[in-house]
RNA sequence: GGAUCGUUAGCUCAAUUGGCAGAGCAGCUGACUCUUAAUCAGCGGGUUGUAGGUUCGAUUCCUACACGAUCCA
């Protein structure tokens, strides 16, 4: 089926007015010689050189003009002022705002300066000059289109608030509004130092499998997908740790991993089904070495970040100096609850909680401890507090405790209340972890569908030795809200999941031409 | 999963007790050679998220649904 030649046709779904108006001018613009969409443009400079070069912001050196500096910039119009001979735009580039002038005399095709719309993209060529008010601009001898927006951009003034929006409509979020840039910025510098400071530590940096058999290294619900070819069902990895435990015991002694987790759950505000975490892991160190290699690196990169190592987050100074507190779990639950026996006594807590928190009373046993401690312990965390020696039976893949019974060598690092990185000696007894499974296999037999599900092929990875090592995962999108200060872990991904927006127009008359 | 709130022009927001759906910016036409939220004159732009219901009459009241936000589980 072939279509003959035509002339551009609109699509067949009505064009809203401002729509219409862009192409008109497009074709304006097509019609005194400028190309549609030309394929590259000689941008020699950025807005931000320019104003480097001549800050201005003085009136006195109103009227001088650098004769021979040649500048090109290309970017974004977002505002254009005619004035009848004379009109000037602010062009927006990565670097940021650079005002033009466009005038009659000086200018090529000035008319078609008319043409330009609010969002297009341009590409400007001249000298630099200081208005009367004192502000650098370039003076445009020549420019080109790049590309026409046929949409208009939100209102220059309150710009784009709709959360939805914003983030459905990234793209525009980002033209209109720095602060979004600058959130984006901070997270790329956040992941950039974090790779550095890990590469200068003797780490190399791995990538596991996304698709993976048997979903493991914690407790959630995995997506699912299928392999036509291989007619097999395939998890999306719920962590990245089991695949990097099986390169210790390859033998590279340091790795980590910057990638991306999927978990089959809800979204909330500090929740996205997929999301990024760092885990890191070297041989023959334990959680106390590990707790120094993490508190050493949120301390280098927020002073690389804030200058200091303090920043504000939600209105609240946090101050990441040199050591980080340690508090004691079983301590802190018990003071803070004020509880008189012992927590580990699991049958005496649950008579405890079922008496002072009946919403608990479905929670299983083994699972008590670490409801009650984020009840009672972890909101009170909010500067950088490691809350140290954690239940053994919340952390099926970790070393016991060598001096007390009933815990693990785990240390949860906590920010701002929140939970940003657990810490441990990695259980590297390869019969002590089968049993450890056994017990979740247990679980998961009696409902808890999150329970680690036995991995054959990891066990016997670990049945070859895996030497001493200290791990750690680390919630990437949670440590850039924190640096970015953002109560919102949507506000910090680029993309967040949404559901396909209601009453979505398609673009073009398809379902018109299906109904006939 | 539950509760509450929200959805009005491209964007940001109004609309009295249920009584002709408005403003600013953006857009269109015109004027204007240093503006910067440019200014001045004039003109368009709406399935009030979707589908029902009540009513002489619904942006407004009721029901369901969609999407989102906040809190809770």
């Amino acid at each position: 089926m072939s279509t003959p030649p035509q002339a551009p046709t609109p699509p067949a779904r009505e064009l809203h007015e401002q729509t219409v108006s862009r192409l008109n001018n497009l074709a304006a613009l097509t019609e005194a010689g400028f190309e549609a969409h030309p394929y590259s443009y000689a941008q020699t400079h950025h807005a931000r050189d320019i104003l480097q070069a001549h800050p201005g912001g003085n009136p006195d050196e109103a009227g001088t003009r650098w004769e021979d500096e040649h500048y090109s910039v290309a970017g974004r119009v977002m505002q254009f002022r005619h004035m009848g001979g004379a009109a000037f735009a602010d062009i927006q580039d990565e670097s940021g705002v650079i005002q033009v002038y466009f005038g009659k005399k000086v200018t090529d095709n000035f008319a078609a300066t008319k043409r330009i719309d609010l969002g297009d993209i341009i590409g400007v060529a001249g000298l630099p000059f200081i208005t009367k008010t004192g502000q650098t601009t370039l003076e445009v001898q020549t420019w080109q289109p790049l590309v026409k927006s046929l949409h208009p951009l939100p209102s220059k003034f309150h710009g784009l608030h709709d959360e939805e929006l914003r983030a459905r409509r990234r793209y525009v979020d980002l033209m209109i509004n720095s602060d979004s840039r600058e959130v984006y910025r901070t997270r790329s510098q956040m992941i950039r130092f974090i790779r550095n400071f890990l590469d200068r530590y003797g780490f190399m940096e791995v990538e596991g499998p996304t698709l993976q058999i048997v979903p493991g290294g914690t407790e959630a619900k995995p997506f699912k997908t299928f392999h036509n070819q291989l007619g097999h069902e395939f998890s999306l990895r719920i962590s990245l740790e089991l695949y990097l435990k099986r390169l210790l015991v390859g033998g590279f002694e340091k790795v980590y991993e910057i990638g991306r987790n999927y978990r089959n759950e809800g979204v909330d505000r500090t929740h996205n089904p997929e999301f990024t975490m760092l885990e890191a892991y070297f041989a023959y160190g334990d959680y106390q070495d590990m707790m120094t290699l993490v508190e050493q690196l949120l301390h280098d990169l927020v002073v690389e970040l804030k200058g200091e190592p303090k920043l504000t987050y939600q209105g609240k100074v946090l101050d990441f100096s040199l050591p980080f507190k340690r508090l004691d779990f079983v301590t802190a639950l018990r003071e803070q609850a004020k509880l008189d026996f012992d927590p580990l006594d699991l049958a005496k807590l649950r008579v405890w909680s079922d008496e002072h928190h009946p919403e608990h009373r479905k929670t299983p046993d083994y699972k008590l401890l670490d409801k009650l401690g984020g009840e009672y312990v972890e909101p009170l965390l909010q500067n950088p507090t490691f809350l140290v020696d954690m239940p053994l039976v919340i952390s099926p893949l970790v070393k016991t405790h060598r001096e007390r019974q009933g815990l693990a060598e785990r240390a949860d690092l906590y920010i701002a209340g929140f939970e940003l990185a657990p810490i441990y000696s990695e259980l590297n007894d390869a019969l002590d972890q089968r049993t450890r499974f056994e017990a979740q296999t247990a679980r998961r037999e009696a409902g808890d569908d999150e329970a680690h599900e036995q991995d054959e092929d990891f066990l016997l990875a670990l049945e070859y030795g895996m030497p001493p090592t200290a791990g750690m995962g680390m919630g990437m999108d949670r440590l850039a809200m924190l640096l970015a200060d953002r109560a919102s872990i949507r506000d910090v991904l680029l993309f967040p999941l949404l559901k396909p927006e209601a009453n979505a127009r398609p673009l073009s008359g398809a379902q018109e031409e299906e109904a006939q």
